[in-house]
RNA sequence: CGGGGUGUAGCACAGUCCGGUUAGUGUACCUGCUUUGGGAGCAGGGGGUCGCAGGUUCGAAUCCUGCCACCCCGACCA
């Protein structure tokens, strides 16, 4: 077959460009840093978000949709917020256009905008804003809201789908009475979050906190779920923010308490973005392309046609028109590629560039002996199994590779985590193994800050359930009560 | 913002050093015939302000000046 990708080990980088490219997920736009998100590549995305957005409403939350602009002023209310977001934001200054007497059209100075307006990096500060007219008693409370929406931070550096200029993604706001109401909410969404990961993108993550360097921009906590990928680094894959009081004290928003005493309202947010499709990408994808979990993909299964005549063709279409009917019945995506313009062959390998888990054809062969050739993506092989009941067969085999590729890429993560206890090994692992490298350290941000500086390597989270032991940090050797993750990130 | 590099057909590139037929190759595209169980073969065809603007020259993709854009490395990045 011809080689259209790179391969993994060649560069691995390069094989996730080519990748995202050659399935037709995104490309690069003629805006600097920002992509165009092909149909393909959407078609994912809008089934993560819509099994995303059945759980948010299962959880009790509402879609609502906030401003795209922001006054600036807003940003000084909250100083640890301005400062994390300041240096990667996008601001307006004018509102009007006119023409250029070369031809062109140029910015009209006489249109300026006495306040600017900042293209939201998140929403915090506009939504405080409009939560404090919302809230006055106990009774306004919680406050459970989320917004599909695209952001914008100008990023220095981007890659397709890991870090964009514009992005979409999913922010949940929440406004509680109590600070153990807004602590339980943000740990209830990252479970969502891990849940899904696993069950729907069959990707195993590990749950914990943040240390405070990497900790959200105005939270006292911040939650997070990291996957690994192929290449053995960390993908930060969700969010989930305790905000304490901050955001309402910088908006003042106060609530009267059952006693009629007023009190700052608890906050949290949370967020997903397309960079899941990124995570998705290096978590299962192989050398010939993506490899998709079923209940993420777009086409469940594809029916290829292999005939030599007209007379062939609808003999072959004819069978192949009623299995896909009896797929469509049991509720499976199922796509019958009649076109004639395209060979079998280039239809094998545009399908498993693609990622669709299941691959039947149908030629003159299976008709005669009741057959059809079942092909799985993931595994690369291939079957002749008898047609009839194929639709329950074909049934159980998405199952069947829902869990497979989860166990997989279970099995990936489990053989890269190392456990170090010295500073060499902790070096040498880094270097010539990767993963995660679970190891003790002091609990200062000095410290992680110089082995950041030293390897490159960064505190992942902090697990929940984390075994307490007695240890001593692998840079400074004072004690530690627990291992936490370190590894390389994207 | 520092260092390096690249702009030539939809895409990938050669040609530039050393100026000189009608600017070329692969791929993709169109037509026809033969093919069709793993990205088919042959024949024919269409497609270019050579990044932009000046300059040198009988003559510029090629030399000179300025500008623009993009990429890579660094800095930056919950």
């Amino acid at each position: 077959m011809a080689k259209v990708l790179t391969s993994r080990k060649e560069n691995y980088a390069q094989w996730y460009n080519d990748l995202v490219l050659k399935a037709g997920l995104a490309e690069n736009s003629a805006v600097r840093g920002c992509m165009v998100i092909k149909p393909y590549g959407y078609a994912i995305w809008e089934k993560i978000q819509a099994q995303l957005d059945r759980m948010f409403k299962e959880t009790g939350h509402e879609n609502a949709y906030f401003p795209l602009f922001i006054p600036k002023s807003f940003f000084s209310k909250e100083a640890d917020h301005v400062e994390g977001f300041a240096k990667e934001c996008a601001v307006v200054t004018h509102y009007r256009l006119k023409n250029d007497e070369k031809g062109g059209v140029i910015v009209d100075p006489d249109a300026k905008l006495e306040e600017e307006l900042i293209v939201r990096p998140t929403s915090e500060t506009i939504i405080w804003n409009t939560y404090k007219n919302w809230i006055q008693s106990y009774r306004d409370l919680p406050i459970l809201i989320n917004q599909w929406a695209n952001v914008v931070r100008w990023e220095m550096r981007t890659r397709l789908f890991l870090r964009t200029a514009e992005f979409l993604w999913q922010e949940g706001h929440t406004a509680h009475a109590t600070r153990a109401e807004a602590i339980a909410e943000t740990k209830q969404m990252i479970d969502v979050y891990a849940t899904f990961a696993r069950e729907h993108m069959a990707m195993p993550v590990i749950q914990g906190h943040k240390t405070e360097n990497e900790r959200f921009a105005g939270a006292l906590d911040t939650l997070s779920i990291e996957a690994m990928m192929q290449d053995g680094k960390a993908l930060q894959s969700g969010t989930s923010h305790f905000l304490g009081q901050n955001f309402a004290k910088a908006f003042d928003v106060k609530f009267a308490d059952k006693t009629g005493k007023l009190e700052h309202v608890w906050a949290t947010s949370w967020g997903v973005s397309t960079r899941l499709m990124g995570a998705l990408i290096m978590a299962h994808s192989d050398d010939n392309g993506l490899v998709l979990p079923p209940k993420l993909a777009p086409i469940e299964v594809v029916i290829v046609p292999i005939y030599r005549n007209d007379e062939q063709y609808d003999t072959v279409c004819e069978k192949g028109e009623e299995i896909r009917k009896a797929l469509l019945k049991k509720g499976i995506s199922v796509k019958f590629d009649k076109r004639d313009t395209q060979k079998p062959g280039w239809k094998f390998a545009e399908y498993e560039l693609k990622g669709v888990p299941l691959r039947l054809a149908l030629g003159m062969r299976d008709i005669e002996n009741g057959t059809i050739e079942v092909a799985r993506r993931d595994t690369l092989t291939k079957e002749v199994m008898p047609m009839e009941g194929i639709e329950d067969v074909v049934d159980k085999l998405l199952v069947e590779i829902q869990d497979e590729i989860y166990n997989k890429a279970l099995k990936f993560r489990e053989d890269n985590i190392h456990y170090v206890d010295t500073w060499d090994e902790f070096v040498d692992t880094l270097e010539n193994k990767g993963g995660f490298i679970m190891a003790h350290w002091d609990g200062t941000s000095e410290t992680e800050q110089e082995i950041q500086t030293k390897t490159k390597a960064s505190i992942r989270c902090i697990p929940f359930d984390n075994p307490q032991e007695e240890g001593k940090c692998v840079l400074t050797g004072k004690p530690s009560k627990e291992r936490v993750i370190f590894a390389k990130a994207y």
